[in-house]
DNA sequence: ATAATCCTTCCATTAAGTGGTAGGTCAAGA
DNA sequence: TCTTGACCTACCACTTAATGGAAGGATTAT
């Protein structure tokens, strides 16, 4: 399979795909003498994993690792749960900056009387 | 004031209110002779100012028009209402993403052994 | 043969800075 | 007066994870 029908199984744009190949993160399997990228089996699995790592919102970094423990047979459960509880972790941490950020602009959103008045509780935060 | 007891009293790093000048958000109100940025009291408070707002994650480009209407005297608040209420949207969208994420990858991790063996629920998801 | 569609590499751009370098400036002390 | 150290300048590269576009080669269909 070329880039293309292998960014279509995978449910990747090619132009991301290439760059996975670019930085080494998922390889073609192959390429033709003329330099096409041959994607077997085995490497749209690999596209597919790392689209779904992605969309978890790890990043190139960890799905680079988590794609090592996919390949690894004789890996340890430990390992990818380390990986992803770091992650959780983040993710937590980032979920909590936003709750507190929402709730402080939803006050000053509510408290700003929306007209053609130039007193504004929010720049006056601001300021 | 220089750039640097300016960056000390808007609490920002040297190096980001030189970046500010260059994409002209927050300007020097002079310079020297010998190109050394000056900073007065306005200037500064225009740093607070956009300090601040970078701190509820708005954008540059957002903070540009923050600004705008900052120093605008007979700005409508509605104005300033409609930016903070976008940007409240925007974080509720990502606040939602990051919670659904999170409880996901919550029953993962949970259901993950964590031990030395291979088996593991997470890399079984991302297959 | 030719046109359409694919593919290739390479470069630029995105956001919001951060890091480093080479060199100019300024204030204080010897 | 000289020099040392701290400050400043501009400029370039790097970060993340792609995405857009251009110039040109390969393949496929008509």
């Amino acid at each position: 399979m070329n880039i293309g029908e292998a960014a279509d199984q995978a449910g990747l744009p090619t132009k991301t795909v290439r760059y996975y190949a670019d930085i080494g993160l998922v390889l073609p399997s192959s390429r033709t003498q003329t330099g096409y990228r041959n994607y077997d089996i085995s490497s749209i699995k690999k596209l597919i994993f790392v689209k779904r790592a992605r969309s978890f919102d790890f990043s190139i970094k960890e799905c680079r690792e988590l794609l090592g423990l996919y390949e690894e047979k004789n890996r340890s459960s430990s390992d990818v749960r380390k990986i992803a509880i770091h992650h959780l972790e983040e993710i937590k941490r980032k979920e909590e900056d936003l709750k507190k950020l929402r709730i402080e602009l939803d006050h000053l959103v509510n408290a700003c009387a929306g007209d053609d008045r130039p007193d504004c509780p929010i720049i006056d935060y601001l300021s």
